[in-house]
DNA sequence: AAGTTTATCAACCGCGATACG
DNA sequence: CCGTATCGCGGTTGATAAACT
């Protein structure tokens, strides 16, 4: 038996939302709060299935949001944490206050990929782009396929991305933020604009592989 | 001016993770 | 512990605007 379907999809409309659909859902969230997005469309009189809802209002109604371009720090921002975190879009989004994680995404699959290629870096990753290409051509005249490097450094960040099995004795972390300024958990620099917290290492340590 | 191509971004889909009974 | 429901994430699609021929 597979998985039953989120919704009704006989009684839903989908595509672009109308201004009255957006007024009620505010509405709707206005008195009731975020939550149980399941329920939600039949309670706030949307043709909608939970889901949409969800996401209309996280990309697009939500009061916090930021609209507008980036600025060269957020661009600069986004690219660090995508060099650390891969597409964790949501990872990167929660280091960015009023953007969402699909207008990252987005964002840098239009923009900041091509800008990437131009400075002559790999935008999946962030290394250059000849070394890859020197690399490649090494593991093929060697008959090496199908491992990269186990560590390398991140010249933009100079941080030491490990990419090793999980060990048998979990590293122990103090719960420590670092500014990604200048690298230190006691800094002194005035931006600490980046606060880099230890979850978000234990995260890349656990899962980045 | 009309047709075509490219860029942008909102929205959808599928699936893994988690919660719950 | 297991099966099901729901949530949230990441990849992808499609509509539309802008640029180009």
């Amino acid at each position: 038996m597979g998985r039953s379907p989120c919704c009704e999809k006989a009684h839903t409309n989908k595509g672009a939302w109308t201004k009255e659909e957006d007024e009620r859902l505010i509405a709707h969230i206005k008195v009731h709060g975020e939550g149980c997005w399941r329920s939600l469309p039949k309670a706030a009189g949307l043709l909608r299935c939970g889901k949409s809802c969800r996401l209309r209002w996280i990309n697009y109604l939500r009061p916090d949001l930021k609209r507008g371009n980036f600025t060269q720090e957020e661009d600069e921002l986004i690219i660090k944490l995508h060099g650390l975190l891969g597409n964790k879009w949501s990872l990167i989004a929660a280091r960015l206050p009023g953007r969402t994680d699909n207008e990252i995404k987005n964002y840098w699959n239009t923009h900041i990929k091509r800008k990437l290629l131009s400075r002559g870096i790999d935008p999946a990753t962030h290394r250059p782009v000849m070394e890859l290409a020197e690399k490649k051509e090494e593991k093929v005249g060697n008959g090496e396929v199908g491992h990269e490097a186990s560590s390398w450094q991140c010249p933009d960040l100079n941080l030491e991305l490990c990419i090793s099995p999980p060990s048998q004795e979990p590293v122990k972390m103090e719960k420590t933020t670092l500014c990604f300024s200048c690298g230190s958990s006691e800094c002194k620099c005035d931006t600490n604009f980046l606060g880099l917290s230890s979850g978000v290492l234990d995260y890349r340590n656990e899962h980045m592989k």
